[in-house]
Formats: structure tokens, C-alpha cells, sequence
DNA sequence: ATTAATTTTTAGGTTTGTCTAAAAATTTGA
DNA sequence: TCAAATTTTTAGACAAACCTAAAAATTAAT
């Protein structure tokens, strides 16, 4: 049995390995983004250990195990599919829906994840784009580039976003950058690398360099 | 803030207080239904009316508040509809919902009911017949009788069971009585009163009295 | 290469919700 | 009515997941 909290903790050394490009995850790293004290996540750490969900020696980091991997691929793709469900069943913005998917990531059924699943057309990304990986835990192979990385003259298309804050997809909408639309760099200012982009061949918006850092395409 | 374990209380007290018709809960009848020890719910109960969810009077028994009430049909109205959408949406049968929609009844959002109830189009029934509660917390009004307490020859509709078991709501779709479906009391045998009835004014079945206690008719 | 700063772990406590064993209150029944 | 049976509560413990404070290990810096 794997409790909500422990299922907390393998999702989150899930996701800062990916971020960390497969290195080890640090106690204080896991204490952010818990919400949680270096000494709580201490304490956590020897228990994913004894449980052999995670490959833990003291002072040294931690990555997780074939087990812990497995769970973690579990819960992501729960919130994942319970996302697609907010917002394309119930109308939810793509903005509202972290929390509650948080709570709904943990529900135990594997009948009812695979008949979400079919239920929503079997969808292989969420409302941000992120990949949901399949009942086995294989990911769909996704190549994205930051927009802040393309050149001027370039046409691309937006596929994801790599922050998930209410403000940032607020903002988003704000501009009619949505998933699936197309992005042509008109400009790029020498001075703040701002950019100058033409929106689905029609309207012209202006963008931060900040905001393109966590804008993906292809 | 009331959590998982406190929400359950409630919703147990609520439903037992139902069935006691209005009378107060003991201790012991919540040790069974929460599948703890008497002690435990003593302790709990004495949490629970500091919070004033419940009026507690040692030894006497338990009744919900407003607010507990309030709470406990905030519960019953969210695991009602999630069984509706496991059912008409996911096509589960009416007989695997039940651990399920426990897990979702505490999925803490009330954008998110609310939504959900409108995507199942506000629907006032579960799939085992019991009323949902409103977001107000009212109850849709509903007068049934046991079909053990039907007149030879009558003719009735079936709208509820009073059991949840699996066992019990697979015999009943072996013997093909779903809710909705026209019952004629063809015979009820002095011996056992076990009735024999007409389904759909089509096909004769056979009905322990042990089972005709557990359906409610109109 | 030590000292200083930082990170991580240990030690000792708290809260929630459970337990067993024993005490107290209530109910039953002879 | 008063002793026996039953129900309920109290007392004292425990596990999970957190905390603060202090100790130990690692990393950085002069």
C-alpha cells in the first residue's frame, strides 16, 4: 500500500529527475516542493527506501527505483487523463484545473484510469501538452523547443508550456496563445530579447522573452 | 478544514440516523459501520462535537448538527453523482461503483460538483435509485415500498434497493430486474413468501422474500 | 588545508486516528 | 431492587507525517 503522501513524494522525484536530466534529487530540492521541512522529507526518504521505491544514500541525493518509477508513472498519468476530463467533459480552463487533478491523481482503480482513458478517446497529451504516459508507463516520444530559442523568420507551432501557474496560462489566454496555434517570429528586440510574433497568420502580439522561455513548440 | 475520516463519521451518522428514523446513533452501531473499535469512536465523537458537527451527550447516542448535516450531504451529493458518471459515462455496472465513488465522494471542489452535476445532466437519482441532494443539500422527495409489502396482483415499478452489496445487485441483474422495470405479482406462496412475478409483462421469475424486502417499488 | 557556510540527518515532540485493557455508566432481568 | 450483562468512556500506546533544534556531513572559500 502506497499512501497519498508517499505517492506525493514519488511524482515529485519523478518529475525534478526529468528536470535535473536524470541526475539524483537533493533533500532540499524534495522540502520545496513538498511544502515540507529538509527534516520531514529526511524521514520520508528513509521509509521510499526501506519500501525499495527509491535508491537513497544518506547525503547523496535520490533517484528511484524500477518500482517507484512505476508509480509515479501511475499517478502522473492519472492526473494527466483527469485533466483532459476538466476540461474537455466539464469546461474547465486549463487554468483551474491543477488542484483538483492533484486530488483526483490519487483515486485507487485501475478499471476506472483505463475506462477514463477510453472515455476521453485514449488522449496522448494533456491540456498543457504534457505527454500521458500509457497503462504500461511509456510515454509518447515528444521533441519540443522553447519558442525563446527559435529564430526570426521561423513559423512554429505551439505545443506545450513548461510553468503551470494559474498566471502564466491566464496571461496565455489573455493573448489567444492557445495549444495547436501557429507562431511566426516577426521580431526579436536586440535590447530585452522580446519577441514580435503573428498569431495563426492574423493578429500581431507582442511577447517577453520571459513568457517565450516557457512557451514550447515544434 | 474536515478530513477524510471525518467526513466518513458524518456521513455515517447521517445515513444510520435515516434508518433510525431521526432517533440518535449509538457508538457501537458506528463502530461496525466504520469498521473500528468503540473506543475509537468515542474519541472521534468527542472531536466531533468540540467542532460542533454533531450534539453529543455522554452515553446517549449522536445526532448531526446543521453543519454536520450540511457536510454530510455535501458527501452524500458528491458520491451520488459520481456514480451516476461512473455508470451512464464510464459503463461501469451498478455493482462495482461502490468503492470507487467512496474515494471520489471527498474530492474537496464545489466548482467541480457543480459542473460535474451538470454535465450528467442534474440528474435527482443514482444508479441504485437513492436521491441526490441538491447543492442546497435538499432532497429530491421520494415515497417507496418494499416489494415485500405488495398485494397479489398488483403491478408496480421498480426504483430503488435498499441493499448495496455486489452479491445482492448481481442477483438481481441475473434475473434481469433493473430499475425501472413494470413487477406483477403473479403469486406470493403461503409457505416461504417467496413471490413469483411478471417482469415487463414478459417473463415470470422467481423471488426470495429475503430479497423482495430489498427492492423498493412505486 | 582549514575554517566557514550550507546541506542533511538525528533527536525529541506534536497531531490524527487508531488500538487494547480497564473503569464507569447504563440497561436488563431475576 | 440490586446484581449481572452490556455499552460506553477513559487511560495509555502506537504509527504516520509533520515540526524545531541541534548535530553531523559535505561543499565552498580564503
Amino acid at each position: 500500500m502506497t499512501s497519498f503522501t508517499e505517492e506525493n513524494y514519488l511524482k515529485i522525484i519523478y518529475m525534478l529527475t526529468e528536470q535535473n536530466g536524470g541526475n539524483e534529487v537533493s533533500t532540499n530540492e524534495l522540502a520545496e516542493h513538498t511544502q515540507t521541512k529538509a527534516a520531514s522529507v529526511s524521514d520520508m526518504l528513509r521509509k521510499l527506501a526501506e519500501k525499495n521505491f527509491i535508491n537513497y544514500k544518506k547525503y547523496q541525493g535520490v533517484t528511484l527505483t524500477k518500482e517507484g518509477q512505476g508509480i509515479a508513472l501511475s499517478v502522473i498519468r492519472k492526473h494527466r487523463l483527469w485533466e483532459v476530463f476538466l476540461v474537455e467533459k466539464l469546461g474547465f480552463g486549463w487554468d483551474e484545473i491543477h488542484d483538483i487533478a492533484e486530488q483526483l491523481e490519487h483515486i485507487d482503480s485501475k478499471e476506472l484510469t483505463e475506462k477514463l482513458d477510453k472515455f476521453l478517446g485514449n488522449p496522448k497529451f494533456d491540456p498543457h501538452g504534457d505527454p500521458i504516459p500509457d497503462a504500461k508507463g511509456k510515454m509518447p516520444l515528444v521533441s519540443t523547443t522553447k519558442l525563446s530559442e527559435i529564430a526570426i523568420d521561423q513559423t512554429v507551432v505551439m505545443v506545450g508550456v513548461s510553468v503551470h501557474s494559474p498566471a502564466f496560462l491566464q496571461h496565455l489566454d489573455k493573448n489567444q496563445i492557445t495549444l495547436g496555434c501557429t507562431i511566426k517570429i516577426q521580431e526579436i528586440s536586440e535590447f530585452d530579447k522580446s519577441f514580435t510574433i503573428l498569431l495563426n497568420d492574423t493578429n500581431t502580439v507582442f511577447m517577453s522573452n520571459e513568457v517565450a522561455k516557457n512557451v514550447l513548440v515544434q
